[in-house]
DNA sequence: CAACTAAAGTTAACGCTGTTAAGATTGCCT
DNA sequence: AGGCAATCTTAACAGCGTTAACTTTAGTTG
């Protein structure tokens, strides 16, 4: 008697196919980018009936969220895996790379997760997924633990939103091929994002 | 014998559809934001069958380059309008607020701007209209302007890049609600956007 | 253990989309 | 006056997101 995991010649009950959908979609994204990643592509792909997503997301936009839930979740690991045992600036240097190097490997769903109008990902309650605030909470604690002797006082509470903005800016900047660390003299994006870093923290 | 004017009951030779339709696209964008702006949508607004669009652009990627075409003159002489007649920082500063303004003016016009893969603009020939790199061009005219006393000799080149980047970014978070400038304590944006600039400049 | 139910799949259909083909109308040039 | 190229028309295509109605299955319950 079977048991509740997936098989082939059963049609019925695939066994967990809200994750399969999530992770074929991030598949087509990032081997044929967002114009390929229709619902009945990712149906297709999952080896079910094109109707089937339906049972588990009641819109694409809804699946679409689910995505950026996950690559959300990588997207923190990248940072923090570039952080991870560094103090001070080179925990927020850290940061900065590992968020610009996670665009930079995974273009098509870092675009879909920074382009999307943020009414889009609202939960019915109206809520954003607490995940879509890690990246800012990250950089947060990076600025925390820098000493930031330069900056004046009064202004401190703006380092956050420039430190945010300025390596969301650079990574929309590079993977859109407008700007590339060669330009500039370096030979590769962590030299580059790490005199970026150095440069904002006045150093 | 009527000239070469647009006319009501002529349905052949509308006059100029081509700049109809891409004022009729950025009507529809900025009332009713992108999910609206549909090929055949704009051909109806402008009073045309839903092929007659395929006479001037061979694509809806191809109109909606001309759409940005459009949006990015705008875009810069918002910039220019607000930095006119100032010298140096204030200079730059004009050029951010401007920037910043048009982003909170048009934001679904700017989200298309500003999220519309590189390749998808590119001509025949390969080539990006030249108008889509103004604004960084005014940014350098902007840097070159300001005295930037504060900042290291060696990576000055590092200026112009950084400054994209994070008026850039803070367009982008401004328009999708992730910071407001009240947030951090400023009435309106153009005091908000002063005193990034000021940060960034040191001062 | 048979019967019921809720969950999770199916097929078929709806109106919409971008795009193309083939034909009609027009202004302009000779 | 006639022809041509540009510009428009209608009609059709496949593919899209989504829904409705139905079928199969797993698990619970008497």
């Amino acid at each position: 008697m079977r048991i509740n995991q997936t098989k082939g010649t059963d049609h019925y009950h695939h066994g967990d196919l809200r994750r399969a959908l999530i992770g074929r979609a991030i598949n087509i994204l990032e081997s044929e980018g967002e114009a390929a990643l229709t619902m009945r592509r990712i149906a297709r792909d999952a080896g079910v009936s094109q109707a089937a997503p339906y049972s588990h997301f009641k819109s694409k936009k809804d699946l679409l969220t689910a995505v950026c839930v996950e690559g959300t979740v990588w997207f923190g690991d990248s940072m923090k895996a570039r952080a991870a045992g560094k103090k001070g600036l080179e925990y927020l240097a850290g940061l900065a790379i590992g968020h610009v190097e996670f665009a930079l490997e995974h273009p098509a769903l870092f675009r879909l997760m920074s382009t999307r109008p943020i009414s889009q990902s609202l939960d019915a309650q109206g809520n954003l997924p607490e995940i879509f605030n890690e990246g800012y909470q990250l950089m947060l604690s990076g600025l925390a633990a820098a000493p930031l002797k330069h900056f004046g006082s009064g202004e401190r509470q703006l380092d956050a939103p420039i430190a945010w903005a300025q390596i969301y800016g650079i990574s929309n900047l590079l993977i859109e091929g407008r700007i590339s660390p060669e330009t500039f003299g370096f030979d590769n994006v962590e030299q580059f994002v790490r005199a970026l870093v150095g440069h904002f923290l006045h150093l």
